[in-house]
DNA sequence: AGCTATTAATAAAT
DNA sequence: TATTTATTAATAGCT
């Protein structure tokens, strides 16, 4: 409930986080006395920060120590097997759950499970997908100028080091192939080299790169 | 939140109350897991009803008695972590991990969280979302067939009943429009309707289809 | 630390 | 008791 939903997982960016955590440390508070209040219950909440401080709640005519000995000596409390374990049990039908709508997710991405799916939500989908593209696309044309620039610093130094020759250095393919090791990159002309493995040849069509032809 | 506001003192009406304290104690459970899940927090909660019931919280890989350790002041003094515990615990960071990494696909697939990858890797996830699109095409011809044909027979049932008029029907976009519901398809010309919610115009590139324009 | 656009929780009704 | 709906409450991302 905010500018947009989150996902339930731990909020990598600190300050987020800081945030995050004394806003709705005061929300479980304050919910935790109006459910007391309400319906007249006994309540306790204990919450250790990732950076070990202590944050407590009691009720109004209670305190953490009286909870915590009604607890310990409350018939109920010494059978694990029953609220702590059947809250366990929910986590773990949650994250099931999750892994399974994941699973889906990624493979309709692969274009696999798409038979319940109407055209509204292929066409979605099929937007998606588009969009991802074009990110990874931008992805590798970034990775592509990084190496290139790197290996036009190589051939500088080399230059300056052996022979002194030609400063002015355009674009050196060897360097750059080596650079992607294994990835068997040929820039420019396609040089009909074997074609190995699964993905035969892909046209790149880089926003303003023009004519790199790819082969796997 | 609910169909008004309700003060804040003790609810007089027991069964108004039972069903109340049953909700809010879900909500404030649910509240408390969020929180330690997105803040990587240690969160211990515990209700007595005001019919003497217990009901406890614990986040995960924690249980009651270690958090209330931690807050006596032991650093974990009772090793309450039976075999079932550690097995469950197993199972739910076993669980945890598959989400992340999930998560981490169906990302990358969207165009996120490309930093670690290397241009190989980056045209193979490519290649993937390429495959995908085209599964994804062709599934949309596949519906829009079976619409088209439903149409149809529709209106050929129609033909006969009521006039016996023209029987050879090519196609017609009403009946496609209305078996789409809300999909607000229009074959043909983009006639300007009220554009909605986020996606505002997807031309739609089908293999064969030609001139298709969805709006939503 | 405040401010909204949104999502989430939930009171009341079914 | 479970579901649905109309409202209020909580809060995510900004500033």
């Amino acid at each position: 409930m905010g500018r947009g939903k989150i996902e339930m997982k731990k909020i990598e960016n600190i300050s987020c986080r800081r945030v995050t955590f004394s806003k709705r440390r005061s929300g479980l508070f304050k919910k935790a006395e109006e459910l007391s209040i309400l319906c007249d219950a006994e309540i306790g909440v204990i919450v250790f920060s990732n950076t070990d401080k202590l944050y407590k709640f009691a009720s109004s005519n209670s305190s953490m120590e009286k909870i915590m000995d009604r607890y310990t000596g409350c018939p109920a409390s010494s059978d694990h097997t029953s609220v702590q374990n059947v809250a366990q049990s929910l986590e773990v039908n949650a994250l099931k759950d999750e892994v399974a709508r994941l699973r889906q997710v990624t493979g309709r991405m692969m274009g696999k499970e798409l038979d319940g799916l109407g055209f509204k939500e292929l066409q979605q989908l099929e937007h998606q997908l588009t969009e991802g593209i074009l990110s990874i696309k931008n992805k590798k044309e970034q990775v592509l100028l990084e190496l290139l620039q790197k290996s036009n610093m190589q051939i500088e130094e080399l230059g300056k080091k052996s022979s002194g020759g030609s400063s002015t250095v355009i674009c050196d393919y060897k360097s750059v192939r080596e650079e992607i090791s294994d990835t068997s990159l040929s820039l420019g002309l396609s040089v009909a080299t074997s074609q190995q493995k699964k993905i035969p040849k892909i046209e790149c069509t880089s926003n303003d790169s023009g004519k790199l032809m790819i082969l796997d």
